[in-house]
This record gives C-alpha cells, sequence and structure tokens, in this order.
DNA sequence: TCCAAAATGTGAGATATCTCATATTTTAGT
DNA sequence: ACTAAAATATGAGATATCTCACATTTTGGA
C-alpha cells in the first residue's frame, strides 16, 4: 500500500489509470484540504477488522470485498465494493459493532479523510447526510433483494443472474473459490453446477473463462426477478 | 383501520395503550400540526406493495411484518417491524424500487404524515437526515449479520436464537407459520427441528406456548456469534 | 354457536447441498 | 525457471431441506 497526497496522485491517476479525479471529490469538497489517495495492491487490507478505522475512504478504482470469518472457521463474501463505494461510512456514523476485513481484489485506489474530521465536519453536512442516506438505503435494498432471493431460490438460477452480472466482453471469468463464498455455497457444489450448466449447453468452457448463451442464462435467471 | 388527529388520539392512547405521545413526536416536531395517528387491526395492510405510497409512518405500538411474494407464488417475511420503527424513509429519499407490503400482525398504531409534507421539509433537515442515516443504516447492518448466519448455519441453531429473541417471559408463542417464513424454511422442516429440539429436552409444549431451558439454547445458539 | 379458514402435525420419498478425500493444473513470488 | 500456494476438478456418501399428500385441531367471524 502506497500513499500520496491530493498534488502528488494526480498526475499517476490520470497517466496510469486515466482517472479524472475532479469527477470524484465532490462529496469531500468541505474537507478538501485533508483528502489524500491510497493504491492497494492485490488481497492488500483496505481495513483489517482487528483495528480502529481511522479513515473514511471512497473507492475510486477495482474491486474490494468485505468479508467475513465465522466462529467455526468458514467464511463469507457479504459484499463487493465497486468504484465510487464507500467505507468506513456505518463507523462514522457511530453504528458498526462488528467491523469487517476489506481486501483489494486486485489494485484498488481510494480517496480518503481521517475519521475525527469527517465526524466534525461531514456529520453536520445536510448535503452529505442526504447522499450518505441514500447510498446506505440503496444497499439495504440490494442487500434485501440479494439475501431473499438467496435464501429462496436454489443455486442454479442464482449462478445464472451471478454470470450474466460479472460477464465483461461475454466472457465470464471469476474464480470459482470467490464466487463460492459470495454465493454462500461449498466450492464442490459450485462445481457440480458448473457441470450442469455446461452439460445442458448454456456454458462453454473457453482458454479465458467461460462464453454463455445470454437468453437462455436469462430466461434461468428471471425467475428470480 | 381507523384515523384520529393528534388531538383525538392523545386521549385514546393514554387511556387504552398507555403511550405518551410527548416521547415519540420528537422526530416529527418541525412538522407536528401535519400529523396524524392511525390503528390497523390484525391483518390490515399498513402498506400496500400494488399502491403509490403516500404516507410516511413511525409504528407506535404493535409488531408488523414486511413481506414480499415471489414470482413462483411463495412469500417471504423480510423484516419485523417494531415500534419506533419507520415505514416509507426509503420511498422518501426516493429510492425504493419494488415496493413491499407491509402487515400488521394484531393491533398495531402509527403516526403519520404525507410524503409530499416530509419531502420538503425533512430533506433538508440535518437532525433528521442523521436520524435516519443511523436508522437505515442498523437496519443494514442487522441484515446483514442475520442473512450472513442465516446462509451459513442450519436451522437448529437459528431456531434456537428465535425463540430467544420471541420469547416473553420464558415462553414462546410465536406461530409456526410465520416463524417458517421468516426464517425462510418450509413449513414442514421447521416442525421436524422443533420436534428435534423437543426430543433433546430444549423445549416443552405447554398450554400457551413452550417453555424451554434457556441455557441449553444458549449455548446452541451462541454458535452464530 | 357454528362454520370455514388457518394453523398444527406426521409420513415418505425426492433433491439440494455439504463434507471429506484426493489428484491435477495454474499462478505468483523469488 | 522453480517452487509453494492457490485454484481447479472429481467421486462417494452423509445430511439438511423440500414437496406433496393427508389428518386433526384451533381460531376468528357471522
Amino acid at each position: 500500500m502506497k500513499n500520496y497526497t491530493l498534488e502528488e496522485a494526480k498526475g499517476i491517476l490520470l497517466k496510469d489509470f486515466n482517472i479524472d479525479l475532479h469527477e470524484h471529490i465532490a462529496i469531500f469538497q468541505s474537507v478538501i484540504n485533508h483528502v489524500t489517495v491510497s493504491i492497494f495492491d492485490n488481497r492488500d487490507h483496505i481495513v483489517r477488522a482487528s483495528d480502529t478505522i481511522t479513515r473514511l475512504h471512497i473507492l475510486l478504482y477495482g474491486t474490494a470485498k468485505i468479508s467475513l470469518t465465522h466462529e467455526d472457521g468458514g467464511s463469507s463474501i457479504i459484499y463487493f465494493l465497486k468504484p465510487n463505494e464507500m467505507i468506513g461510512e456505518l463507523t462514522l456514523l457511530g453504528i458498526e459493532q462488528n467491523p469487517k476485513d476489506v481486501i483489494a481484489i486486485g489494485k484498488c485506489i481510494c480517496l480518503s479523510i481521517p475519521m475525527d474530521i469527517a465526524e466534525i465536519t461531514l456529520l453536520h453536512d445536510p448535503q452529505f447526510l442526504l447522499a450518505v442516506s441514500r447510498y446506505i438505503g440503496t444497499k439495504l435494498l440490494d442487500r434485501t433483494w440479494f439475501s431473499v432471493k438467496q435464501q429462496h431460490y436454489s443455486l442454479k438460477p442464482r449462478l445464472a443472474a451471478h454470470i450474466l452480472l460479472c460477464a465483461c466482453d461475454g466472457l465470464y471469468n471469476e474464480k470459482h473459490t470467490q464466487t463460492a463464498e459470495y454465493l454462500a455455497v461449498s466450492y464442490r457444489h459450485l462445481l457440480h453446477t458448473f457441470r450442469e450448466l455446461r452439460e445442458e449447453g448454456l456454458i462453454t468452457k473457453e482458454k479465458k473463462g467461460y462464453s454463455f448463451n445470454r437468453e437462455s442464462l436469462e430466461q434461468l435467471a428471471s425467475q428470480l426477478d
């Protein structure tokens, strides 16, 4: 993990990642001179469950996972974070009881400000508060939909939806281990279901991932709506 | 369902339900002259998924369930609402895409104000916005914990936790049909698990519900933490 | 008080999913 | 280029949970 000032970061971000910072810092406008930029590598902890959370982040680039380790040693992926999502907002609000691990999947870039600065400014800023309400509310709805579907339908249609969701240029290419944790099934069972989809001709294994028959997958996934 | 003005309601609430309104209207102070009180009977719809939502409610008394009907005809209980919880706040924030049914379980009493009044006042009130952020954030954490546990552990320990949570004066007395929907298992399987708990001596059927060995249930449920 | 609807209860067989053991292939770091 | 770790893959048997069919009991209204 490397840290940069906003000034240092501007050049790097624009050159190497084609990110224009101006689009992203609106929400931090009132605390702009406290903003720094951090670049994380694959598997770096952005937040460690066991540590005190000292900064409020916004993910600019990359994907991160929030995950939780159970008493029995197993773990669950709770959420995949995508660009423009916040990290630490529930701690800022003073309601997070059981912090979770946030881990970079591939390279990740975050804006961040110190938590104590956020507390004395953002918590009184109606614009920020409305934005954060909407953000958390949307997550609540997403999570509700996801978990209701998860508990009501078997893996096959959920996997179909997941493949469609993750596919990039018509190719699904996620790690089965991650998918199994996210869909909360055993690795073995996930593989079994992948085979079913293959045998039914809905997906085909290629060198770089799985290609698929979009219409058939969509039809399978449509029962979730 | 019956509606009352705040003035009309004061007497009824204090006399019949021992509710002192003053404790509850703080959050609506700025729109106090638009507040009305509604009393719902068992199985009344407080909100109907198919209708436009025109009021923002706060539940004062009773229990209500939020539930959703699946494409395949089955249904899931998403959440049990308890006193001091809001109904319609996600609609107020403009982010609710798929409204759900909210149904009274037994008698329910709500404060409410028209949604359009809420939009022009509460959405700019930092105190309200902070309160609503915390409220929704807490729900997000509850729901996350619940669904992660739900998908990772079998019914037995979850049922133990549920019995402890619902028990009143050492007696569990919920409808099995409701419990099955909430814990997202078939009625048949729920009964099967109840029998297991009975045969292992953790619970005992009484005339008015189930009594239980608290320590044993707590030990069973403790693996969820 | 009576009836219809809801809730409770049980059996049997089907299916989804898990656990564990083990082998091969791919990936990342030095 | 080599090696250890991670990811992929498969089989076999166990378990959790579901579906359906059916009988009995309780409950809420007219």
